[in-house]
DNA sequence: GTGAAAGCGCTAACAT
DNA sequence: ATGTTAGCGCTTTCAC
């Protein structure tokens, strides 16, 4: 309870400088003596203050805040729940932090549908960083038309008006495609649906992989993507239709230990009688068992992009979306 | 670009009224008519209008926004990555946003060691939740002191003088080993860190069930609470004595996959020659081959009663700690 | 039911 | 190298 009425005016006054000197040697200003800094910002510690934020942010028309918004596919507000797009955010965290930015977190409901007004005008966050594209397709471009600075984490080949930043989905279907079919299987399965951008990206590279492949087969199984999902559609399968394929790609890990799941249950095994390859490298892709073979996304990397191109807007510059590279790792399911 | 600097001064010139009128127009404010404050609040809506929160906190010294400190255990600043912990800072976000509160998401890397000084005096944030009580006890007890209004998820029985909302972590250990006892197991394993809090009164739990099985055996395995520990300790176990156990006690779902998986490659059947029961309840819990019978954790209802009790403190009050239910799950591991 | 005016705490242009 | 001062945009007391 102590000591909370401390202003950068009483403590001027009790260091016997003006406020600004005051504010100068706490923003470590050149200007202002080595001595005379340190005396200040000794006694700022002393007394436990610090500036504060929403009056500097008033005056300086600036927050150093960035807002990240988590863009559910579902309109139900729900806690999230895949590993990944939660990994996501943490790296972005991370990201934000190290660039000296605080992150608010927030999702459509606090936003709702303008904002631009919300954040920038309402002087929350200078910038947003968009995780999913979603649904909400126009409002993002909403906002980026109205000039806010704004990034977006999916699919890097999708013609926009902000910088996305993604995986190089396509390569890293065709790369998950072509593992299998090096492997031995020739009846393949796709398991996702394209319709999302970033899906799409990655059945047009399983596509791709099998053009060259004139012996194999090839199934597009559209389906909600969620292990739940997976797990229904391949149970159905083999009790309808037995074992029609011998691969799968699997559009997530969650979708790819789902179908996996399935398999086991019915004594299917895995690598020998189906290869599988999922997309994310989630940690639980390394302890199921068999272990799942991935295509794993970089997302340390992109998240440090994704932070980099906001920062570059925010100084005028018109930073491009780009893509970040995949990793094919192999382990015990194919 | 568009009308960036519309202010709640020049919306009330647009409209013909002064800045008091307008102010409390779009504050909804009962002394205002209801004409009066529909056509002030359309105008807003048209000009894409939004008060400048860094303005009205200034004025208000008051922010609306709550921190999230995530306590990791980890002192390197690494990325998160246990699900139940990412699942526990989205249901507080649904929480917080419930309230009309915005999240500022926080680790310690921003924070530094005065937390009152940073969130509260430098006017972020007007509470704090921190998840994990971790090695930074003394921080929070710390800032509680300075009269920072906080909470903490974490062992709700550990003595402290701000509230703690956790897992009754002792039944839940409890009714897990009951469990096992129950299933025919007679030689238990814990798997876990009893040093730390929670997982201490899940040990506690654990002894207790045993206490009344006469005949039954237990060992504490200390491990890092990791699937990769957990794998590495089972197959050393099962390398160098063969079988010795015939049920495990993990102190959370991660640990329990990787214990599973050590098994798993060993040809030990899950559950005819070891039953399992992990703790949390993640996705993977259910996904997994056998699916995993586990405790879970409330972390909804937990988020609410975390932000209501913080709020309560806003209001003056002081709440208590409290225990959250927990529910056992059977799955095909038991 | 509405308006005038003060002031929240800070930063920076301008002065010295 | 430091001080004086205006003003960022809002809310609310007090007056009518």
């Amino acid at each position: 309870m102590s000591g909370n009425k401390v202003t950068l005016a009483s403590l001027a006054k009790l260091a016997g400088v003006s406020t600004s000197t005051a504010s100068r040697a706490l923003n470590n200003n050149p200007l202002i003596k080595q001595e005379t800094r340190e005396k200040i910002q000794k006694l700022a510690k002393d007394h436990n203050f610090s500036l504060n934020a929403a009056a500097s942010r008033l005056r300086l028309q600036k927050t150093n805040v960035i807002a990240v918004i988590i863009n559910l596919e579902k309109e139900t507000e729900q806690s999230i729940d895949d590993p990944f797009l939660l990994k996501v955010v943490s790296d972005i965290n991370l990201a934000v932090n190290k660039q000296g930015y605080e992150l608010l977190l927030s999702n459509s409901y606090m936003a709702g549908d303008d904002w631009h007004g919300y954040f920038i005008s309402g002087r929350r966050a200078d910038g947003l960083i968009v995780v999913g594209q979603g649904k909400q397709q126009q409002k993002i471009e909403r906002a980026a038309i109205q000039g806010t600075p704004l990034v977006v984490w999916g699919d890097p080949k999708t013609q926009s008006n902000y910088p996305i930043v993604g995986s190089d989905n396509f390569l890293g279907g065709k790369t998950a495609t072509e593992h299998l079919l090096n492997k031995g299987a020739s009846k393949l399965l796709f398991l996702g649906e394209p319709a999302h951008a970033e899906l799409g990206e990655r059945y047009r590279g399983f596509l791709a992989a099998l053009e060259t492949a004139h012996h194999a087969k090839a199934e597009l199984v559209r389906i909600d993507i969620t292990s739940d999902a997976a797990y229904g559609i391949i149970n159905q399968k083999l009790r309808e239709s037995g074992l029609t394929f011998d691969g799968i790609f699997a559009c997530s890990d969650m979708v790819a230990l789902g179908a996996m799941k399935a398999l086991k249950e019915r004594y299917v095994s895995v690598p020998n009688d189906v290869r599988i390859v999922g997309f994310d490298n989630i940690a639980m892709a390394d302890i199921s068992h068999p272990s799942l073979s991935t295509i794993a996304q970089n997302t340390k990397v992109a998240a440090e992009l994704l932070v980099q191109k906001l920062l570059q807007q925010l100084a005028g510059e018109s930073p491009q979306s780009e893509q970040v590279d995949i990793t094919l790792i192999q382990r015990q399911s194919s």
